[in-house]
DNA sequence: ACGGTAGGTCTTGTTTTAAGACTTGGTCAA
DNA sequence: TTGACCAAGTCTTAAAACAAGACCTACCGT
């Protein structure tokens, strides 16, 4: 099965990796989350082939999850910024980064802390249920 | 870049990534948590390559994430199951499958339902702070 | 001895990625 | 007004990963 057959499966799952299953789109979106948003700051910050930064960075405008938005005028230049579709998916990084720290933190800790700004705690997060709100 | 680099990345995200971050690997596990088991039913469930598959199902005995476990004793046969490392990707599976259920759901709605069985209702994921129970 | 089955490995050609050089349109300072 | 510089890419080449399917290895039953 090949890459773009993949998004026709009738599996959430499926299309869903289909857009952010490689080796790079999900770092890329961290830093978008951690408020990085022009080409070269991905660059540097990710040590990404500028090639492939381009192609991830187009894809993704290509599917409404990050939006180009202009922030001068000469010359034009545009920074990238997280949509709706694009915020509707912290659970997700976050979610993988709460794995890794479980089971890949070092002695000294997990390398990154997550405050919830309503109620100040580091946090971790709990899966619950829409529906009854169990766990 | 290389992948194996960046799994010495000082990053929780980069870590679990390193592991479940291809193209298959994540796919592979969602037939484990559907009670897929053996080699040629990941083969036929999911039309992946011999090759990879077996790459895939050896990187995950290796990281912990499934373990083999002896079915039947002339010929020596194996099934695949998933480790309580495994069982905890469960959260990271459903919100990627909700997130694909929210923006690429057809006219018929998504492709499968999940049934909490405690309450009983079909139910979409809630991530909530571990600390005071806010969404 | 023969065919079937489970669980793989090997080979070949195609795609993707990595690394870094090159390009484009514009600013700025001398 | 010329030359250095900048952000945001594109192009080139070689290495790595993947897809498809043929092949291999125990062992079973008949």
């Amino acid at each position: 099965m090949r890459w773009d057959e993949l998004s026709r499966e009738n599996c959430s799952l499926a299309r869903s990796l289909a857009v952010v299953g490689d080796r790079w789109t999900l770092l890329v979106l961290r830093e978008a989350f951690l408020r990085t948003r022009r080409f070269d700051e991905f660059e540097a910050k990710l040590g990404i082939a500028r090639r492939v930064l381009s192609e991830r960075l187009a894809l993704l405008v290509d599917e409404g999850i990050l939006k180009k938005v202009p922030y001068q005028d000469s010359p034009p230049r545009c920074e990238y910024r997280l949509t709706d579709k694009g915020l509707d998916l912290y659970p997700v990084i976050i979610s993988l980064v709460h794995w890794g720290d479980k089971h890949y933190a070092g002695r000294r800790g997990p390398p990154m802390l997550h405050t919830h700004k309503t109620c100040g705690h580091d946090f971790t997060s709990v899966l619950t249920c829409s529906e009854c709100g169990e766990a």
